[in-house]
DNA sequence: AATTGTGAATTCCTTCACAGCC
DNA sequence: GGCTGTGAAGGAATTCACAATT
């Protein structure tokens, strides 16, 4: 086990290779390589073998790696063998499908909270019973409730204002999926998950044929022209 | 004449600084200077004036980029100055929330057909008026609305096949959102949203305090992250 | 004076290649 | 023989620093 710094990439694919390892251990496969990891998503062994080094020796030289063995140690370290208590702050379109989606969570993260602003969903429940709040309330039962993992599915208007919140009240840990910059305390860690980036990626892959491999030129046509105002 | 591979990175900036000078042209600011830009976003100002000169010189020495003319250009070349044609597969949660959702798509995205398995579902209407349709009649329909960009919202074990589907019908692009690792043909594009993945991520955060608590908030859209590829 | 555009330096990540072990 | 763990090499992305430009 090292001391050295742990890049997210790595512990991103921890995930990948959890998964991966959940399916292997339910269709009762009880080693494998990271060569037969590797190929299952396009990634290099060398690499699926240097992300797991950085936390122990988990593999046997000649056999590969044990699946249930490993799978419990990735789960440790990602922090999964306990479970995670979550709120979602905004309960509009997509707060809600998080909301009743049960699927992503497994058994590591519980949603124990909800809130919203507005006063017809307040009182309301969701699928799995828990009570829309509201975010008033917002401070305090976060506290109370050891929340450790906000969701912000509100307006980009509203959410550095709910960052700051939640900040207040010690949660050191968000998902925002608010297409804003949020802008956190040290010590606070920020996901955002921005739909807006991922179309628009890929519109850009439509619009540029080449865009996959080939080289493109744009300079011809997309020149500064000060001449007209902007429009190309 | 420069020819050069662009990072998807480059891109997924890109859209960044559109919605930053999105903002600054509503408030009627004319001129923005790569500093002051890279201060919102923690970015560095050089790699804002490198990721734009892939394109072209659009900016002014001395005075900065004009942010009308700016933004006029990267619309071009994210490909939203013409409209993408959007299907959705899987009407379940996520599949509503996001046919629902139209805050994300603004001017560029139009969805214009859904397609669902649940004869119950099959017949309904969302709030945009548009009609989901049996999946058996995907092929068809995909073609004969000229659909570009499809997102995927069905539950993992079904996704590989609408990918297949899709892809026959001449789809280029797709936003998965199946917890899986998709195999798409070359020339084909997926960009995968794996919300497992970033939950984790902030569980191993927790996890590990002396993780330091570099915040990270955009990295994985703008940061190097040879997971996010998608073509062949 | 201010700011862009860009080669050079740096940092970070991946892949290679092989020693070491089963 | 097969496979892991890892130092070294290679590659990619970011940042520096400054000449060029308005």
């Amino acid at each position: 086990m090292k001391t050295e710094k742990i890049s997210e990439l790595t512990t991103n694919r921890l995930s990948v290779y959890l998964r991966c390892l959940n399916e292997l251990a339910a269709t009762g496969v009880e080693t494998i390589s990271s060569q037969a990891m590797a190929e299952q998503f396009n990634l290099n062994s060398a690499q699926i073998r240097k992300d797991l080094a950085y936390f122990g020796e988990f593999g046997v030289r000649g056999v590969g790696y044990y699946v249930e063995n490993l799978r419990q140690h990735i789960l440790k370290i990602l922090g999964l063998s306990t479970v995670n208590r979550v709120a979602i702050v905004g309960l509009g379109n997509l707060g809600m499908a998080l909301a009743n989606y049960h699927g992503f969570y497994q058994h590591s993260f519980d949603i124990v909270a909800l809130f919203d602003a507005d006063p017809a969903k307040i009182g309301t429940r969701v699928r799995s019973g828990v009570e829309i709040q509201s975010a008033d309330n917002l401070k305090e039962v976060i506290k109370q409730k050891e929340i450790n993992i906000v969701v912000i599915t509100v307006p980009a208007t509203a959410a550095e204002q709910v960052l700051a919140d939640v900040t207040e009240s010690g949660v050191r840990a968000v998902l925002n999926f608010a297409p804003v910059h949020l802008h956190p305390k040290p010590g606070v860690k920020v996901k955002t998950v921005d739909l807006s980036i991922s179309l628009e990626s890929l519109s850009y892959f439509l619009a540029n044929p080449s865009a996959d491999g080939v080289n493109v030129d744009y300079r011809d046509f997309l020149r500064y022209d000060p001449e007209s105002n902007g429009a190309g």
